[in-house]
DNA sequence: CGAGCCATTCTGGTATGACCAAAATGACGC
DNA sequence: GCGTCATTTTGGTCATACCAGAATGGCTCG
């Protein structure tokens, strides 16, 4: 339409995505057929079909294969998902994988701090339920795994923004790669209660700098046993 | 090709990412025109077309309207744009621009902790050169915004790591819009450049709770104002 | 009457071939 | 040597056709 007489595509992408945040379409149900949209938009398949692509890679849309696009409330997740596609071709330089890592590093170790000054009732219970979660589970690697996560997420929790669980997500998906290839040995889960346990005694304390320094050093604690494991990075 | 008989232009679009990211392709230049590309993996040039979209979106490929798609070499600036796509249609909900914007707080009062025990002499020359440069523009408040800037990436560049530069930009480029739209006012450069000084000041200090307080200070302040500005949020 | 099965329809995926307009290219002339 | 213009390339869009997997609705059988 228009003077311009512009690009095409990106006309139908702009209308669906607006569209989508508005909530025009319920939340977890499908887009029009490709058919319907060409004769709404005027346009060539070609032109509808590519822009169901666009919308797919900004995480607006789930398009599997040979299944209707589902469309997908926008929130910081689509966001991390979008980004995942690109971070994942990134992290076959070891470096960005320590940087990346590194970034990890810095955040968790201000939400330590945060964490230490200003956790309520219900993030120390949640804390220690988590704890607990990981001691229950020394023995059972796998499920360690995930409690260990867990601990971690609650962190990402405390603060009440929105972003940073999205954020934890991205870091345990993203770097998921290094981690499950390494060897889940008990005595590494002991090793990483005692540094929980430390973690939120610190907390406990009420000392930031020492759930700082927790924090930091189990962390780096986790990335050499990685280093370890793959020798190079 | 192959038993599995999977997707198609996915095939293509890996490929290629892979060819990408070996650096088969002069780091700024072109990708093949359509017509070879079809051929050389025996497709129809559809399957091709939507592949580059796909690169396109993934951030490994420039492809402006009209051009040959220009290959760029992956990094964390390809995958900050390709989040960028999303977190645009995202950043019209207020209460995610401040949930974003807190994530920066708290990345950069990590930072100006950081640099407070480790700027080393010449991160310190920059900090004071970028302090100098804010002091020098206070009455031209296009180049205070600029050198504003200027003045946060030095403590993004201090840790050494890459990705870091990278999500300064992306904070910067991805709040602009709230940004931009206030108005600059001489008394708030003369503000800005106050807490830029009380920073630098805490850093020279080695003292990482007052810069981190200071850091703070600063950001809260200007959020008060983006928040004044808009009424919302 | 309800559950499971099957044929029909719908819908996305791919392939062709054609045409346009903007870019890139190269020949040409100043 | 350099600016200009005609030619070729190349991306953008369209129209059409066909296939195969999904979805759907009806039919049959228990």
């Amino acid at each position: 339409m228009g003077p311009p007489g512009g690009r095409a595509a990106d006309h139908v992408v702009k209308t669906l995505e607006e569209r989508i945040r508005r909530g025009a379409f319920a939340d977890r149900d499908a887009l029009p057929p490709e058919r319907d949209l060409m004769e709404e938009f005027g346009t060539s398949r070609t032109v509808v079909r590519e822009a169901v692509r666009v919308l797919s890679s900004h995480g607006l849309i789930d398009a599997k294969p040979r299944h209707r696009p589902v469309v997908r409330q926008v929130g910081f997740e689509a966001a991390i998902d979008a980004a995942g596609a690109v971070v994942t071709h990134l992290l076959h330089k070891p470096r960005d994988v320590k940087n990346l890592f590194d970034t990890r590093i810095l955040v968790e170790a201000m939400l330590a701090r945060q964490a230490a000054l200003s956790a309520d009732r219900e993030d120390i219970f949640d804390l220690k339920a988590a704890l607990a979660a990981n001691a229950a589970a020394v023995h059972d690697s796998e499920m360690f795994y995930k409690t260990d996560i867990q601990f971690h997420s609650v962190l990402y929790r405390v603060s009440g923004n929105e972003a940073l669980p999205a954020i934890h997500r991205a870091y345990t998906t993203w770097l998921a790669p290094q981690w499950s290839k390494m060897p889940r040995l008990p005595e590494r889960n002991a090793q990483n209660l005692a540094a929980h346990t430390a973690i939120l005694d610190a907390i406990l304390l009420r000392d930031p700098d020492a759930a700082e320094v927790a924090l930091r050093t189990h962390l780096e604690d986790a990335w050499a046993q990685v280093r370890q494991t793959f020798g190079d990075l």
